[in-house]
DNA sequence: TTACCGTCTGTAGTCGCTACAGACTCAAGA
DNA sequence: TCTTGAGTCTGTAGCGACTACAGACGGTAA
């Protein structure tokens, strides 16, 4: 298949395609005479798993070691069960601290009285030129 | 002040003053005999407008928005409102995609058996041979 | 044949910094 | 006085994960 039908066939850019052959994530196909990339099951297989972990947030990095450790059958898979709870972690800290800066900015926006900038407690909050009322 | 007062007055690095002046975020301060950067309270309140701004996850886009507005006291501060609930929504699309992506990763994490990587749910679910069990 | 895709390579841009390199200024201690 | 060491200066390049071009070539249908 060509570059177009794996892109379309996996939601990816083509642009994207190429870029993860450049930093090795995705190995090079084969050429057809005219120098256009072919591509087999083995790629589409490689290019899903890949899009598969970036859509659950991995690293590209993360996704490369996924991918080292994936070809090791033979393998325990406590690394891929620590790479998934590393990340895991990660996404509960990101949770975290966005809905603590969610409480934050609504509280800001509830302050608003819709009068003009000069009484506007959103810039107010933002750039305290005194202490603001606890 | 030098920058490097300014810098740990606001939590910020020395670098990334710089770098708001470069891309005009912070106008350029005067200069002592020395070609150093001589700051005053202005730009310390500017620049503490700033980092607040940023720490609630505004893009330096939107802080330039911000910064813009409220040089304008007499105007009304309904676009300031506008940003912060734009802002607001943008947070909760994200909180609500990492919650789903919790979700899944959650149970993708918890159907591993601990066995070696040929029978790894968790690279399974990644990259799906065949379609597994709903 | 002409139009219009798709593909090729290579490079530069995005965001918000961060990290250098290599030169300077300044203040304090021996 | 000399010498450290820290701070500052400019400019450039790097990060992650793409994305967007430019300019050339290939393939196909009307």
């Amino acid at each position: 298949m060509k570059i177009g039908e794996l892109a379309s066939a996996t939601a990816t850019k083509v642009e994207t395609v190429r870029y993860y052959e450049k930093i090795g994530l995705l190995p090079p196909p084969a050429r057809t005479s005219a120098n256009y990339r072919a591509y087999g099951s083995d790629h589409l297989a490689r290019l899903s798993f890949i899009r598969r972990a970036r859509d659950l947030g991995f690293t590209l990095e993360a996704v490369r070691e996924l991918l080292t450790l994936s070809d090791d059958k033979a393998q325990s898979c406590e690394a891929v069960d620590g790479i998934a709870r590393v990340h895991l972690t990660e996404i509960d800290r990101k949770i975290g601290d966005l809905s603590a800066l969610r409480t934050e900015l609504d509280r800001v926006i509830g302050s608003c009285r819709h009068g003009t900038v000069a009484e506007c407690k959103i810039i107010e909050t933002l750039a305290p030129r005194r202490k603001a009322a606890p």
